[in-house]
Parts: C-alpha cells; sequence; structure tokens
RNA sequence: GCGGGCGUCGCCAAGUGGUUAAGGCAGCGGCUUGUGGCGCCGCUAUUCGGGGGUUCGAAUCCCCUCGCUCGCCCCA
C-alpha cells in the first residue's frame, strides 16, 4: 500500500478539517448571496485553445503551467488553471446578448503545475465573482468592496488592497512603443529574465522583483503617463469611490499580474500572515476579453479569492463542530427498530441525531457518547422496548446532575417539551 | 526549473554502528456486555519514506530516488 499516495501538490480534505472549510464557504456563500450574484458551474475541463487564446500564449500559466494532455479523440484538452475564460466562453457560447448584464460566481478546483509551497498547491480551489457587462467605476468599487468585505466577515486581520490602472488598449499600445525603447537602451541593466520578457511580454517586466531591475525600473517610462484623459478620471473616480468607503489602499504602479485579458483596474488583496505566498485574492477589469473570444463587445470585472489561503487566515473559531444532539443508546432486537424509527423521527426536527450502530455493550455505548460530547442521550432497551418508551437524559460533561425522564413512544407533546425546555428546540 | 532544511506507529517524539526500536497522545480490548467524566491492566512499528551499497552487524555511514518544507520564480 506504501506505493500508492495522492499525487504532488494535492491533498486529502478529511473530516475534521473539513468543518472549516464548510464554515468558510457558508459565510462566503451568505454574502454573495446577499450582493444578489448567481452561481455558474462550467467544467473542470476545456479545450486547450480555451486557455491559450483567453490567458495569453506568453504568461507564465499557460507556458509553463497547464495540465494539458490528449484525450482518447486526440484532442488537447487542460485542466482549468483559473475560471475567468471559461466563465466567458460559457456566456459567448449560451448567448450573452439576450442577458448582457450578469453577476456570477463560481468555486471550484483549479490546476497549475508549480513547485508545491505553503500555500500553493497544484490542485487548489478559488473562489470567483465575475460582473459581466458593466463598464461604470462603480462596478469596480462595488466588486473591490465585495472581496474586502468577504476577507472581513471572516475575521481576517492586516490586510493590503494594492490597486493599480493598466490604461485601455490604446493607452498600453502607446506606452509599449516608448517602453520598449527604453528597454531596448537599457537592455544589459536588466536581470536575465526580463530580457527575456521584453520580445514577449514586456508589461510583466514591471512588476519584477529583482532588486536591480527595479532599481533600473525606477528611470523607465511610467504607463501611468500614456493614460488618456478618459483613463485618468476612471483611475481618480475609483481612488475617490474607495476614499468614501473607507477602504483603505495602496497604489502599486508596478502591479500588472500575470494574465493578459487585464485593463484598466488592476488590485490584488495580501495578507502577510501567509508568507511568501502573500496574495490571497486578485482581480482586475477585462473588457476586452470576450471580444477577443469571438463574443459581443462586452465590458466586464473580476477577481478570485484562492480558497486555501483563505482557510490558512481564518479564525480557529470556525473549526469548531456542531456537536450532536441527540446520541441513540440501544440494544435488542425490537428496540433496535424502534430505535431507527425514533431517531428518523428526532431528525425531522431538525436535530443532530446519531444512532449507535455497534450492538456494543451498553457501557460501550455510554462512552461513545461521552466521547462525541453530546448534549443528550437516549436509552432504548430490551425493558423499554416491552413498554413502548425509551428514557431521555441530558447529558451534561460537567455535573452528574442529569436530567431524565421517561416518555413514551406515542408521547410526541410529552416529548416536544423535553426538547424545547433542554436543547432549546423551536 | 534552481538553492537551504527535514523524513522513526494515525499524531508528537527518544535513539547518532551492536543486536528486544523508549515514552506520550489517540485507537482497540478488559476491570464494568443496563449505564458516561477518573483510575488501573493489556494490545497496537519483524521495522525506521523507498531502493542499492559498506560492515560480522545499520534507523544510525555512503550513493541514488521519492516526498514534505522554506526561499527564488510566479500566482490564488
Amino acid at each position: 500500500m506504501n506505493n500508492l499516495k495522492n499525487l504532488r501538490g494535492t491533498v486529502d480534505l478529511l473530516p475534521d478539517q473539513l468543518i472549516k472549510w464548510q464554515n468558510v464557504e457558508k459565510i462566503v456563500l451568505e454574502q454573495l448571496s446577499r450582493s444578489s450574484i448567481k452561481e455558474i458551474r462550467t467544467p473542470i475541463l476545456e479545450m486547450t485553445e480555451l486557455f491559450i487564446r483567453g490567458i495569453g500564449e506568453e504568461t507564465d500559466v499557460v507556458s509553463k503551467e497547464m495540465y494539458t494532455f490528449l484525450d482518447r479523440g486526440e484532442r488537447s484538452c487542460t485542466l482549468r488553471p483559473e475560471g475567468t475564460a471559461s466563465v466567458a466562453r460559457a456566456l459567448i457560447q449560451n448567448g450573452i446578448s439576450s442577458n448582457p448584464h450578469q453577476k456570477l460566481w463560481y468555486m471550484g478546483p483549479m490546476f497549475r503545475y508549480e513547485r508545491p509551497q505553503a500555500g500553493r498547491q497544484r490542485q487548489f480551489h478559488q473562489l470567483g465573482v465575475e460582473f459581466i457587462g458593466y463598464q461604470s467605476v462603480r462596478s469596480e468599487v462595488e466588486i473591490i468592496a465585495l472581496a474586502w468585505d468577504i476577507l472581513g466577515k471572516l475575521g481576517i486581520k492586516e490586510l493590503n488592497l494594492e490597486i493599480n490602472t493598466l490604461g485601455d488598449l490604446n493607452d498600453r499600445l502607446n506606452f509599449q512603443k516608448s517602453f520598449l525603447k527604453w528597454l531596448n537602451i537599457n537592455k544589459d541593466s536588466l536581470d536575465s529574465d526580463s530580457q527575456n520578457r521584453i520580445n514577449k511580454n514586456p508589461l510583466r517586466i514591471l512588476d519584477s522583483k529583482n532588486i536591480q531591475t527595479k532599481k533600473v525600473l525606477e528611470n523607465a517610462p511610467r504607463l501611468f503617463n500614456f493614460l488618456s484623459d478618459k483613463s485618468h478620471k476612471r483611475y481618480s473616480d475609483l481612488k475617490n469611490q474607495l476614499e468614501v468607503l473607507q477602504i483603505p489602499y495602496v497604489e502599486n504602479f508596478n502591479l500588472v499580474r500575470g494574465l493578459d485579458y487585464y485593463t484598466h483596474t488592476a488590485f490584488e488583496i495580501t495578507c502577510g500572515a501567509l508568507g511568501s505566498q502573500a496574495t490571497v485574492c486578485g482581480g482586475g477589469r477585462y473588457d476586452d476579453l470576450i471580444k477577443q473570444m469571438g463574443g459581443p463587445n462586452t465590458p466586464a470585472i473580476g477577481f478570485a479569492i484562492g480558497l486555501e489561503r483563505l482557510i490558512l487566515l481564518a479564525g480557529k473559531e470556525l473549526e469548531v463542530p456542531r456537536n450532536t444532539d441527540i446520541y441513540i443508546i440501544n440494544q435488542g432486537l425490537i428496540a433496535e427498530s424502534l430505535a431507527i424509527d425514533l431517531a428518523r423521527k428526532l431528525r425531522n426536527y431538525d436535530l443532530i441525531v446519531e444512532l449507535d450502530l455497534s450492538g456494543a455493550s451498553f457501557s460501550k455505548q455510554f462512552k461513545k457518547a461521552n466521547k462525541l460530547r453530546s448534549k443528550s442521550i437516549i436509552i432504548i432497551g430490551d425493558d423499554e422496548a416491552a413498554k413502548k418508551e425509551f428514557t431521555i437524559r441530558l447529558f451534561d460533561k460537567e455535573s452528574f446532575d442529569n436530567k431524565e425522564e421517561v416518555i413514551s413512544l406515542e408521547n410526541d407533546i410529552k416529548l416536544e417539551k423535553w426538547l424545547s425546555i433542554n436543547l432549546s428546540f423551536k
């Protein structure tokens, strides 16, 4: 059995860990539904072509991180490395023009072939939100605020919001012209990674982490200075509105982000507690993507939150499970079936009811109930079965002074009264 | 893809060449098959991530490999 293991960069989530996941998901989904955002589910597997065209051939994600293979029909397939391209594809395919304004969310696994690290896996999970068909600055502010609030609802502290603007396609082309000129003059002062990017993806050089390159870049032309008046206005409107909402931000002119489809606003939320993989949320506007992919001209903006990173940040209080309300101790053939019937009835009261299936001694079953920290127990054995009744007892760990009552199996009124007094059942 | 650290039972670990691989937690069984918190007793690694080598003898030394981890790169 030793040779059968999970693949590198994948993990098993066991029941104890899933308590936290489920709690986090619950809070997140509540917040999304309050904002009237609808769920969309797209396939995990897509044509490779989708990501090459959507994300950009020269991006790191596409050029070296995709899980790509040929299926039995010789089609090139890829496990999705992110969600936006799939959502765009699904909308185009299903007739976006009949419904051009949509607020959508999705949640699920993504795949990138990278070296695993804390907060980074090969199969990881993202929550994504996309506002489709919205051009306004307020849609950007709304979406940033949403990301900010989701993280806030989970009690995550010390978050940093970084923003930047990339301008529109024209702004970028103008900038790129003079940036390329500058890059070629200063080529020798750049690190080798950046030199390689000159002809492939010059914008990415902007957020190089190389100290030497960073220093040289200080004298490079600024994208900001190539923005049209309109783009400038967008950006200052964005900042003003964030200030009204009292969401603190830091401008980072080098924030470019790794996917080609971004225009205008790009943002990232980081948390120092995550260590080197600090980004918990990244997003931005992508006004040209849907058109580029063959759909109608449709502006859009979105973000993605990394769920593994979110779980790392979320507080310990979300790890607490809901305890069993009633543990049913039972023994004997007749008692057994009465106990099953009783369990079904109690579950209709929306109580967590666990039926002991072991047939072990009463003593064992009591110990099990105690270990589970069950709030109460029901005892039903041969004696009770014969009289068509059961014993119900509060099962307080602290005191042994437990209230116990014998109730007839038919007496639902008495049962409900007991439940409402002792388990605050309504 | 490149550097640094690590790898002994489900978890936390002692052991650094000499033959029975400590201990704690958890688990299981019993004292106590009709009654729970405590206690006591017992069981649970032919084996030290895997493979090969050195040696009379290896968890301990050497080589390879896999995995984890921290950084770089990049991102969620």
